[in-house]
DNA sequence: GTCTATAAAGCGATAGAC
DNA sequence: GTCTATCGCTTTATAGAC
């Protein structure tokens, strides 16, 4: 059934390391093209709505991975095995301090009034998730929260900083450093 | 010697603005037309480099700020007075959690390029300044400077969450729980 | 389904009048 | 020192050939 080089599904990826690479704003549909291989029909032959149909498609493949890595297991599974998978996928998604949150990155500037609920709803089920097995161990409803908080934000800070001083390892001293807070 | 409506100096915190708001790419010229009322002519006459020497001028007097008002205070005043009024500091200077961090901002697509030593000197003088006045705290050097990470990660982490949440009452949250942390 | 050509608008930057 | 007009280029998006 591949009856192109590319399906549409293949170049999510690429697009989202277009939008990484370069923001929303500076994604041009040239830098887009060179980085996918698409050319502008397939590319509005794919994503009628151009640009901003990309980005939608980049934040809902963003949203289902942490949906089925992250939320689901700190919901189902134990919930210290959740943490321990939480820490690990987290540390593979972002490439160990290599790549930083799209998610995170839209939020900061105007981009973010484009896709505020997926924004908003990214960060607030990572963060309920995260409480609610910190409850399930025993944490008090106000600490699990605010632990939960702390947590996702250590995150989003960590790979701030590791980009900003060039310094992935800083990353991942962070995730170890989690581990042991919530160990 | 006011001269023109509007001085070089004060045109930079409102080019500031234009580029938390637009973000580097996204801070055309009309828009920074419109947020500053000075026309092209005015812009190219104060920052001859364009954009970029707009941009530079911006994160020289963040720098200054910060420095006056964090770097310099933590590395001098007794610790304890240095790093309460850091979380004082930075309160002020975020707005709460209604403002960006635009140097935080500028690292994370390829605009950090552009201006890679000034981000990260901004963050790396911040860190070494609040690890050596935790280490006059007492702290042995390897704590005090995993503790300092923690902290102004913790600070840019809560920037973004609280932005992408629209809750900037996280922010002020964090930083009364970093404040206990440090206390 | 993908290409090239093209449209219309916007971009950063410059020139020259005032 | 600030304005308007304009340059040359790039932008997103569309149209039409194949």
């Amino acid at each position: 059934m591949a009856r192109t080089l590319l399906e549409r599904a293949d170049a999510i990826p690429l697009l989202g390391e277009a939008f990484r690479t370069w923001g929303f704003e500076g994604a041009s549909l040239a830098r887009i093209t060179e980085k996918t291989g698409l050319g502008k029909g397939s590319l509005y032959n794919f994503f009628p709505g151009g640009k901003e149909e990309m980005a939608e498609a980049v934040l809902a493949e963003i949203d289902g991975w942490f949906e089925t890595h992250v939320f689901t297991p700190l919901a189902t599974a134990e919930p210290k095995a959740g943490i321990t998978g939480m820490l690990a996928a987290t540390g593979d998604y972002f490439r160990s301090g290599n790549r930083i949150c799209l998610v995170g990155a839209f939020a900061l500037d105007e981009t973010r009034s484009r896709f505020a609920i997926a924004i908003n709803s990214y960060f607030s089920r990572w963060i309920n998730a995260l409480a609610g097995a910190l409850e399930r161990r025993g944490h008090a409803r106000p600490e699990a929260t605010a632990l939960a908080e702390d947590v996702v934000l250590a995150i989003q800070g960590a790979l701030v900083l590791a980009r900003a001083t060039d310094d992935p390892a800083l990353f991942q001293r962070t995730l170890a450093r989690l581990a042991q807070r919530l160990g």
